[in-house]
DNA sequence: TCTGTAATTTGACGGAGATCAAAGTGCTTG
DNA sequence: CAAGCACTTTGATCTCCGTCAAATTACAGA
C-alpha cells in the first residue's frame, strides 16, 4: 500500500508522531483489503497476526459469551482496533465482523512491533491509545454497573452527539439489535427505552435521531462528571 | 526513599526492565508514607499527580455512580495502580481508599513521565501494563454483561484461586461488602450466590473459601475459552 | 468478659429487564 | 411493483436481582 493513498490513515493519532521512514516502511508491508458484509475477520482465541485499521465501513467487535454474543465495540472508520492483543502479541479476546462492506488495512503485528522498538514516537502514541482505550472501557465498566438501560442509552446518544461535534440530529450506525448489545440490554428493551427518552427530550425515526433537547436529557441520563477524553 | 528497602517493587513487571539509573533517580524522588484504613487517597476528577505502588495493605479503587459507589478494583500488594491517568496526564477516573492500614509508595507523575521518554523500557513496560490492563477490563466487561450473579461470583472464585496458584482453600481480602459491589451485585445477593455455590463445590466459612471441586465449579461458572493473561 | 456497633445472612416483596409471541415496518429481490 | 424476508416494535409473562426489614453473627472497645 502506498502512503499517499490514504492521508487519513498517516493521520491517526497512533501514526501521528511516527518516523516518517519508518512509517513508509510499515504500510509497505501492509495491504488495504475489501471485505463484504456479514464476514468474520477473526474470532477470539486466534494469535492476533494484524493490526487492523477501518478505512471505510462499519466493523462490530464482540465476544461470544456462550449463548449470546455481546458487542464490545462498533468501529466506524477511520480507527485502529485490536490494539491490545498485537502490542502484547496475544491471542484476541474479541472476534470481529464486518457490518457492512469494508476496507480494512491489514498491518503485520510483527512489522508494528518491531517498528515500536525503533520509533519512540510510535511507541509512545501506542502507549498514549491504550490508556486511553483503558480509561474509555473503566467508563463502560462503570455505566453498565451504576445505570439503567434508559439512562445508558441517553447517555450514548449524548456522547455520540458531542462526538460528532455536537450534531443533534444523526443517524444511528448499524441495526440496532448491535447497539442494544452494545448497551447491554435487548432489542426489545432498547425500543422501550427510546420509547422511554421521548419524555426526555428525544425522538426517534427508524434510525434517524434528534436530541431536541439535549439539557431535559442529561438531567435524566446524569452524565460522568468527568468528561470523555477524547471525542 | 531508597531502593534497597523494598527489591519487590523493583521487580514489578513496570520497573524491572528500567535501566538502574533511572530507576534510582525516580525511586528517590519518591515517597513511601503509611495510611490509615479507610482514609481517601484521592478522588476521581483530581489531576493525577502521583502513581501509587502499594507496598503493604488493601485499597479499593472505586467510582461514585451518583446514588451508590461500585468498586472497580481490590488492589493487594505488591502492584501498582491509576497508570492509565498518570501517563494521559488527566484526571482520575476512580477515586481511591485504604481499606486496611497501608504502605504506599507515592511516585511523583511529572519525574514518571520523564523517566519513560530517556528509557524505552520503561516506556515498553508500561505500554504493555496498559495493554492487559486493557484486557482485563475486556474481560470484566463481557463477564458482567453476560453472566449472572453466582456465575460471576464462581469465575471470580476460581481466578482468585489461580492467582494465588492454585490453593484451593484461602482467606477473602476485605469485606464481604467491597466484593459484591466488585462483582456487580449487592451484598445480600453476594451471600444468596455463595449459597448457591454450595451445590458446585463450594464451601464457605466468614471469609474462608473451599473450593472442593473444581471441575464442578467450573461446570457452572463456564469460564472463558481463552485463559487470562496473567496470574 | 461484656456490650454496643457494624457486617452478614435470611426472608418477603417489588421492579427492571429478559423472554416469548405476534404484529408491524422496512428493505431487498425478482 | 410486488413478494418475501429480516428487523423492529408492542404486549404479556417470567426471572433475576435489588430493596426493605429483621435476625444473626462477628468484632472492637471498655
Amino acid at each position: 500500500m502506498r502512503i499517499g493513498e490514504k492521508p487519513e490513515i498517516a493521520r491517526l493519532p497512533l501514526f501521528r508522531e511516527m518516523d516518517e521512514a519508518q512509517r513508509e516502511e510499515v504500510f509497505s508491508a501492509s495491504y488495504l483489503q475489501v471485505f463484504p458484509p456479514q464476514l468474520t475477520l477473526f474470532e477470539a482465541g486466534q494469535q492476533a497476526d494484524f493490526l487492523h485499521v477501518l478505512v471505510d465501513g462499519l466493523v462490530e467487535l464482540y465476544v461470544g459469551g456462550a449463548g449470546r454474543d455481546t458487542t464490545m465495540r462498533i468501529v466506524e472508520p477511520v480507527s485502529s482496533y485490536i490494539l491490545a492483543a498485537v502490542v502484547t502479541d496475544m491471542p484476541y479476546l474479541m472476534s470481529a465482523r464486518t457490518l457492512a462492506s469494508s476496507r480494512i488495512l491489514l498491518v503485520p503485528a510483527v512489522h508494528l512491533r518491531e517498528a515500536m522498538n525503533r520509533d519512540e514516537g510510535l511507541m509512545e502514541a501506542t502507549m498514549r491509545e491504550m490508556a486511553l482505550g483503558y480509561r474509555d472501557l473503566v467508563r463502560a465498566l462503570t455505566d453498565l454497573k451504576s445505570r439503567q438501560s434508559a439512562e445508558r442509552l441517553g447517555n450514548h446518544l449524548l456522547e455520540y452527539s458531542t462526538r460528532l461535534g455536537g450534531e443533534w440530529e444523526f443517524e444511528l450506525k448499524g441495526e440496532k439489535r448491535v447497539l442494544a448489545s452494545l448497551l447491554g440490554m435487548t432489542p426489545e428493551n432498547l425500543s422501550r427505552a427510546f420509547g422511554a427518552l421521548k419524555q426526555h427530550g428525544v425522538s426517534v425515526a427508524g434510525a434517524k435521531v434528534r436530541i431536541e433537547d439535549k439539557e431535559a436529557l442529561a438531567a435524566f441520563s446524569r452524565p460522568d462528571p468527568v468528561p470523555p477524553d477524547r471525542f
